[in-house]
DNA sequence: ACGCTCGCATCAGGTGGGAAACGG
DNA sequence: CCGTTTCCCACCTGATGCGAGCGT
């Protein structure tokens, strides 16, 4: 895929693009008058991100699937002193001076009020039905000024940890969010340069404290906070055509609680011990420099996804998320005690989860992991693709209607939000999602939804990587091939070349791209699924029962009801005999076919 | 001889657990 | 004293380097 010789050509000059915008302020991390405009300087740290409040369904609600139900609203606690806008972006110059009401400045802030459906299929009733699929939403027109609309890739996941109260580890080197933020974009325009990044803000005006099994607040939030509260994202600026190119991941994102760290300040961000955050992508318009574009009518748009808050800890607290993120992170497999039943599946069922398994499988849903781990590592509940994580968080343009998951029967489950204004606020102040629309089908149909889930993933996680599955299927797993394929490490702002579309004058391409992924069948996947099956050593399996001794049971032992992490994989198999894809003796060469039944088969 | 593929070893970095240290 | 934070540990994965084997 990256071996193309036209795509080493695009490299190249992407290359030269790269350099170009290293000198670029407003991309260079490294520079602190690009950090700068982006950290936090003075914008107090008094922003309280207060979630939607449920609301009314919106007539788009009528149809579950095409949005979600969840209201509007998401506001910003705004403290008395704290502005209305998120305060860490201290855009200075580039930003309009008078705020950011997003009316008034151009600024929209939009919360997961609308989501895209997934399709017809969808297992969650909410969701399901006529949901159109991401050619049908309706998608304004690129161009300047344009509404974007985003989409948090791995929704499914973060509403498992949304639902015990997600906690992030922070310390002072700096901890990985998991899950991360993962958003595939549209309605940019596709020639238009544009910063992304994530800013995380106070959620609510409370310390919180785990008590008695449960989080409850425990005195004022310490407003005084300081450091950088926000991360740009790595191959900003770029094209629009490059941001909806694939998923955009933040995977090597940190957290930490070191105000006075000095290194990787522009990887990490500050954030306080038992309080609660809110992440917020922030999509700026800029020139091809990376200075933003003051002509443009509209210039930032925010997103926030109230499933992604979460109570940042130095040390977990439920270990109902300590479960889940062991049994979703792959770099905690050596916590997970039940591997072994993991993979009872015959030998010759059992993925590995190498190469394609962990890391690529990150966020894996609990129940995929053993069996489609590599074919849903990513987003459906979860899992990036693997290069987002170690190449570059960034993905694989997706050829090969890898683009998006939705397809078919639009499972796929990418959660838009779309142009909301930030009005229509809720008085109220819960900190909760609203999940009713999902605690009905969340809980009911937890199963099939990892299931469904993983399916999704598939396609969209793997594009993210230039060694995608799906690129080197073809030819075998060879974890050689993998790495070979994998992109060279290239500078953090290089834009990443598209091996099949030229970048950007390739961004035409993006919405061939979108109708791939509505229709969203590949001659790949068929390929695919013969050659994941790599059979888990079993020498890997004994090491591993070794470190299964050491499993941890939780406290409060989650009921198997709420807690999807204890959904094994031989649950699901069962539970979803519909989809009998996940029969144990399904074979690998069944595949997509099997993987496309999770989705048709709710 | 050269180039390519493959396997292995090593390293870096990520993970949660648990004990020790810290601080109110 | 108790809650929180820090540090170290074992484990895991991916990346990288090296040498062996093979074909041209």
């Amino acid at each position: 895929m990256l071996g193309g010789e036209g795509e080493s050509s695009s490299f190249s000059s992407a290359k030269e693009a790269a350099d170009e915008r290293r000198k670029s302020p407003a991309v260079d991390g490294g520079d602190p008058a690009a950090q700068s405009r982006y950290t936090e300087h003075g914008m107090g740290p008094d922003r309280y991100y207060i979630p939607p409040a449920v609301s009314k369904q919106s007539p788009e609600s009528a149809n579950p699937c095409a949005f979600l139900p969840y209201t509007p609203g998401g506001t910003v606690y705004t403290p008395p002193s704290a502005g209305r806008y998120p305060s860490s972006l201290h855009l200075g110059s580039v930003l309009p001076p008078a705020g950011f009401s997003p009316s008034a400045a151009g600024r929209s802030h939009f919360t997961s009020a609308y989501q895209l459906g997934q399709s017809p299929g969808c297992i969650y009733p909410p969701y399901t039905g006529s949901a159109p699929p991401l050619s049908n939403v309706t998608v304004p027109a690129a161009g300047p000024g344009m509404r974007a609309q985003v989409y948090l890739c791995n929704r499914p996941l973060w509403l498992k940890f949304h639902r015990h109260q997600t906690e992030m580890i922070i310390t002072k080197q700096g901890r990985r969010m998991f899950p991360f933020l993962s958003f595939n974009i549209a309605g940019l325009s596709l020639t238009a340069h544009y910063n992304v990044f994530v800013e995380v803000v106070l959620a609510d005006p409370n310390h919180w404290r785990f008590q008695g099994g449960k989080w409850v607040t425990c005195g004022k939030a310490d407003n005084s906070s300081q450091g950088n509260k926000v991360y740009i994202h790595p191959e900003s600026p770029n094209t629009g055509a490059h941001w909806m190119r694939q998923e955009i991941s933040f995977s090597k994102l940190k957290l930490t609680n070191n105000k006075g760290t000095s290194h990787n300040t522009s990887q990490m961000i500050v954030l306080q011990s038992l309080h609660k955050y809110q992440p917020r992508l922030h999509i700026v318009e800029v020139t091809e420099d990376g200075v933003e574009d003051i002509n443009s009518d509209v210039k930032t748009q925010s997103f926030t996804f109230p499933e992604t808050q979460f109570i940042a800890v130095t040390a977990y607290q439920n270990t109902d998320i300590t479960q889940l993120k062991i049994d979703h992170n792959p770099f905690a497999k050596g916590f997970r005690d039940n591997y072994d039943s993991m993979y009872t599946a015959p030998e010759s069922d059992r993925l590995t989860p190498s190469p394609t398994d962990s890391p690529r499988a990150h966020q894996i849903v609990p129940g995929a992991r053993y069996a489609m781990q590599p074919l849903f590592q990513d987003q459906f509940v979860n899992n990036p693709p693997q290069n987002r994580f170690y190449n570059s968080e960034r993905a694989v343009p997706q050829t090969t209607s890898l683009l998006s998951p939705q397809t078919e029967d639009g499972v796929s489950q990418r959660w838009f939000v779309t142009s909301m204004q930030q009005g229509g606020n809720s008085s109220s102040t819960s900190n909760k999602l609203d999940l009713t629309p999902y605690e009905g089908d969340y809980s009911g149909s937890l199963l099939p939804y990892g299931i469904k889930s993983l399916s999704m993933q598939t396609s969209h996680a793997l594009s993210y990587y230039p060694d995608s599955p799906f690129t080197t299927m073809s030819t075998g797993w060879g974890s050689r091939a993998a790495y070979q394929r994998k992109v060279t490490p290239s500078l953090p702002w290089s834009p990443r070349p598209s091996p099949t579309a030229g970048f950007p004058e390739d961004s035409d391409k993006v919405k061939p791209q979108i109708e791939e992924e509505v229709n969203g069948t590949g001659g790949l996947h068929s390929s695919w699924t013969e050659t994941q099956a790599p059979a888990l050593s079993l020498e890997k399996a004994n090491s591993y029962s070794t470190a299964c001794k050491r499993r941890r049971l939780s406290l409060h032992g989650p009921s198997a009801e709420d807690s999807p992490a204890d959904i094994k994989c031989e649950d699901l198999a069962s539970a979803t005999t519909n989809s009998s894809s996940y029969s144990k003796e399904t074979p690998s060469s069944k595949g997509m076919a099997a993987y496309y039944s999770f989705y048709t088969n709710p």
